[in-house]
DNA sequence: CAGTATACATACAATGATGAATGTATGTTG
DNA sequence: CAACATACATTCATCATTGTATGTATACTG
């Protein structure tokens, strides 16, 4: 075969990254070969390398493409004025949603959790996890923050411990479901869950006289 | 070389489990080769092949030698009795202070969430896993089944979807402290998180003269 | 104190993965 | 239309890994 025109070459790139997803969760990162992959995608290694220059080039790609809209849509939703605690809810249950809805979202992070192996080339993917992870935290803690001023959570831990909670919270309800999606309902129990640990935050409603805004954290029934 | 005492035989296994944890997690279990075992343990691949079928029955005595102690532990305490919240409590933040304590837990958990793709002969340790945790969750949601009883905590949600959010809740802090150890400390902060969850599923203050047990969740500060 | 099973070491054959080098046909540009 | 860059395919040499088969010295057993 030979040169195809360049919206060809795209797609040839994206058939790759399609079938990387593919493969990489049927057997695993390091046991896949670029031969298989090229098999799979009905192309030889040459293409690969072309597109490419190895196989932790093209994990980043593939890692790229679910992992960039979503960063960007997490610092997009930032305003912390009103009702910090409603915004925070809605987006981490939107986070919960995404991952039932979006079945590419799904592989990739069962990709990431489970067939891979942080180590030598991979480490630097594990950075990267770190870092979307301190970015998150930070956003996460800046809103329990505001929450506090306004009384929404009480001040018995740090924003960012809670914070840590919070995170720790929805990555092991994203943990469990990955393992096993059947075992339950991601978005209603990650619902319910969530809502218990807010609810551990709210202060006290015996001092209901002493706060001066609301104190309550359940006008939750948005997002359906 | 040739044959020597049992003793010598049991040590050379147990050399060569810990060295794997070593190898294993600096290289990844994938990319360990049995002779870069050997050769790091100082035996030839001779050796591994006398005492495991393969790399897969090697990983899976690793794993062993630190899930059977813990799963034993966790069959052991079932005393739904008394104070059923309690022992839950003391449990969960026992398993904590367990992984901050042993570096060989640490490790072996390291290896297992970030170390390792489950796929093929290592999908039956992700199996292995599942049992775990259905296990694991099965004495959860007995204990909050108790609970609820009890009025310690309220009906809001059913015990099993709680106790999917208190296992979460666990795995995600326990995820997060692996990934970036000096983040946080898992102990301090995992009791602060774990009390905020429970504090949501406590009833209301408010209807204090309904229940007839004992309402309060905080009688906590055992097990220092 | 022989004989046997044990606890390894060594050697071997088969397979498979990698990266680079090279070939080639075709779009694209001037 | 010529010249060049592109988008792959093909080939090759090298190295790593695996499982097994065999060797061997020693601990244990009767």
């Amino acid at each position: 075969m030979a040169r195809r025109t360049k919206q060809d070459a795209q797609a040839t790139r994206d058939h790759l990254l399609d079938t990387a997803e593919r493969v990489f969760l049927e057997r695993g990162v390091s046991r896949t070969s670029l031969h298989d992959l090229a098999a799979a995608a009905g192309v030889t290694r040459g293409a690969i390398y072309w597109h490419f220059q190895d196989k932790a080039d093209l994990f980043n790609a593939m890692m790229n493409r679910v992992s960039l809209p979503m960063e960007q849509a997490l610092d997009r939703s930032a305003d912390p004025s009103v009702d910090p605690l409603a915004q925070l809810r809605a987006l981490l249950i939107g986070v919960l949603e995404k991952l039932v809805a979006d079945p590419q979202v799904h592989r990739v992070f069962e990709i990431a959790m489970h067939k891979v192996e942080y180590v030598d080339e991979m480490s630097e993917v594990r950075k990267r996890h770190l870092a979307v992870r301190n970015d998150c935290m930070a956003n996460v803690t800046r809103a329990l923050s505001t929450a506090m001023e306004q009384r929404q959570i009480a001040p018995r831990m740090s924003p960012a411990d809670a914070a840590i909670g919070l995170h720790a919270l929805i990555d092991g309800l994203i943990q469990n479901w990955i393992l096993d999606p059947q075992a339950f309902d991601l978005r209603q129990v990650g619902e319910q869950v969530l809502d218990a640990y807010l609810r551990g935050m709210a202060p006290l409603p015996s001092a209901i006289g002493s706060a001066s805004a609301n104190s309550r954290s359940r006008q939750c029934s948005r997002t359906p």
